[in-house]
DNA sequence: GGCTCGATGTCAGTTACTGTCATCGACCGT
DNA sequence: ACGGTCGATGACAGTAACTGACATCGAGCC
């Protein structure tokens, strides 16, 4: 693989997520990561802000998706539906790639920092279905209200979707936890 | 100062904040840290695993009490209400030391890893709730969603606590942001 | 065929963080 | 009072993440 083959960021991505599920994310070194996708460790640092980031690549295009859904969605929607709607939208997308998500959930869950980056990848989103929500009229604090709720939402049916061996579909079990949400919410 | 004056913890926590505060967390370094300390390097790493836990020293005490609280609610309590409770209880003791926590939380709010290491922090509030639910026999996935959805009622109340001018009482603000969830979730 | 420009390589430097061993000083028993 | 023990700290070397500066390559353009 010499200097000039073509998707340099496409290997760095596929190097890192081999690794780290080979050896653990700490035994992993940007330089060996870079060897793998025949680059220097130079070039993994102008491709990715640090370490963690390669694995993260594609949360700003979900979060774009996110975004555009909820914005068409229909004005007669409440908050916390069209944010479910809009996450259900991301799900169908991780749908199509169950294997490749499941590959990629266990190497973030046997490390805290990669944990910590999942985390605030997932408040960015929240922060950007409550600034749609408020450019669509929603006040605060409904609007972070929802978007919070909405994250916790997704959050549990991904956590859900991962473990689960049944091959749930991924919307579906979003779609269950808003309900399961509503009911905890109104009081038993 | 010398060797063995004591708390030599808290000497570096109330550096930290300082240096933090006055020229920023990433121009900060461990070894200034240490040294207004009148400490070394290497001890600070005794007592804090990294620089930025020097921050969260309080929140393990504090997990403490939200769980103790949640554990003591009476079982008629529903979830989502007994763990608002446990987190007021939480928020009493931070509205002693409002001081305090505006300008711990300038300093986070300032700088990305930081926040990512309050956002982990929560999350472990989170778990800590959502597995005192189920010991007391609440099941999934109510459990996670009651504690979520709590952690998200929390920050949403915390931060118009840090910058309403108003000085609101943060449990009286908590109480309302899950009134408002309520609404939200409960379709308007 | 030379030029330009973006992507990559090279190299030196800083700093977070760790392992190891030496040292200090408070406490304890005699 | 004296020596021994032990936890806390210091000293020092080392690894690896990350950055800045400058050189180099190769594709496209005139």
């Amino acid at each position: 693989m010499g200097r000039w083959e073509p998707d340099a960021r496409g290997r760095l991505e596929q190097a890192a997520l081999a690794l780290y599920g080979e050896r653990g994310y700490e035994q992993t070194t940007v330089a060996e990561i870079a060897a793998r996708a025949g680059l220097t460790e130079r070039t993994f640092f102008r491709h990715f802000a640090d370490k963690r980031e390669v694995l993260f690549a594609g949360s700003g295009a979900l979060r774009d998706l996110i975004v555009s859904t909820l914005a068409s969605s229909p004005d007669s929607a409440a908050p916390i539906e069209a944010v479910a709607t809009a996450l259900q939208a991301a799900g169908a997308v991780l749908q199509e790639r169950r294997e490749y998500a499941q590959q990629r959930q266990s190497v973030i869950a046997a490390n805290a920092e990669l944990r910590e980056r999942e985390l605030i990848k997932l408040a960015s989103w929240a922060a950007a279905l409550s600034d749609t929500l408020r450019r669509r009229g929603v006040t605060e604090p409904a609007a972070s209200l929802a978007a919070e709720a909405g994250i916790a939402v997704f959050r549990i049916a991904f956590e859900r979707w991962i473990n689960e061996s049944t091959g749930n579909d991924l919307p579906h079990l979003i779609r269950d936890s808003l309900d399961e949400l509503k009911a905890v919410t109104a009081g038993k």
